[in-house]
DNA sequence: CATCTCGCTCAACACCCGTTGACTCAACGA
DNA sequence: TCGTTGAGTCAACGGGTGTTGAGCGAGATG
């Protein structure tokens, strides 16, 4: 009813954002494997075929799926990098972008997302060094991004009851000494 | 040579166990759906439909190549369970056990691997959550699991660079003032 | 030695996948 | 108004997958 006989451009870009949402959504929730072009199509309402004119490749449909993830502030003193980190779980934990989730779920098996993620985390772990004192920084850095990553995966892949159940704030809260513990000099 | 003529029974047991080694590495190497039947028989140096006979199922074949995960003993006080779970970490920076890499190679793209990988870390969080005192135990110790969990998954599975060149003692030095925070009274 | 048993292979089936080329038809521009 | 363009569909191909049933041939059994 309110889509009356859009201009051509206009139909192409929204039908083009559909195919790219759905396959944001199914690779996020399935993974690569067995998000097939078929069944994005089927969610996108539209033929199969048409994907492939889109973005010519699944291999390619799935990089611009995943690309354009947010590109976050670097934080200075190890004090606010805690609460930097920590507010990025934060935002992961509300809702985290659905590109991420397509690339966290397929980077255990999909070679590319491997590296893409490998490749996310070390600009990380780069970002985290750099404010971190000390000989070991690059892997107390390593250690706390390995941290979020694990309280990410189970939260928002694994979907554990406990961490699922929890405010954000809570958990934020309760991880706060555990990364600061990594910030300071050994004291083990 | 040295191989000549085996009674029936004898041979049977040697090529079954050559299948499931080679499904346990192929599992945990590119996980369930990259790693094939056909694949896992030639590494075997089989064919493909003894898989079959032998396992019935690919499904089937994953759950033996996963099944049989060591059974860890519980720990008392929230001291020994730091050391307890720094123990677990050791054993997994040297040789995890395959079974176990194939499980967590697939939790996050097969079903039967996820709630696998859950009901295993649910047992770990019921176990430390019986040595934490106060009133979210429970969430604290889902904390600690996911902890290892993510530390786990960067080193073995993603292969993260500054975790694969640090000694296995001097991660577990680094994380455990990080797990330990987890275990006292809220401090922050 | 004759028969049976069973570990093992071969060839094929049915299915689903990514991908392609020809085609339809409505929006566009002169 | 009439070609032209391009969004979208249809049907199909080639390849790889899990899975199956018939069959072979060497070890067990009498």
């Amino acid at each position: 009813m309110s889509e009356r006989v859009l201009p051509r451009a206009e139909r192409r870009r929204r039908t083009e954002g559909r195919i790219l949402d759905a396959a944001k959504a199914l690779f996020a929730e399935v993974g690569y494997e067995r998000a097939t072009i078929r069944a994005v199509a089927k969610s996108a309402e539209v033929d199969p075929a048409l994907v492939m004119q889109y973005f010519g490749n699944k291999q390619e449909l799935f990089r611009a799926a995943v690309r354009a993830t947010p590109a976050p502030e670097a934080a200075a003193t190890p004090e606010e990098l805690v609460e930097h980190l920590l507010g990025t779980l934060d935002v992961k934990m509300g809702e985290l972008p659905q590109g991420s989730l397509a690339m966290m779920r397929s980077m255990l098996t999909h070679p590319e997302a491997g590296t893409a993620a490998r490749e996310a985390l070390a600009r990380q772990v780069d970002r985290l060094a750099a404010s971190i004192p000390g000989e070991d920084a690059r892997l107390r850095a390593a250690l706390m991004t390995t941290i979020l990553l694990g309280v990410t995966v189970g939260h928002q892949l694994l979907e554990l009851p406990e961490l699922r159940d929890a405010l954000p704030e809570r958990i934020a809260r309760l991880l706060r000494p555990s990364l600061r513990a990594l910030t300071g000099p050994d004291v083990s």
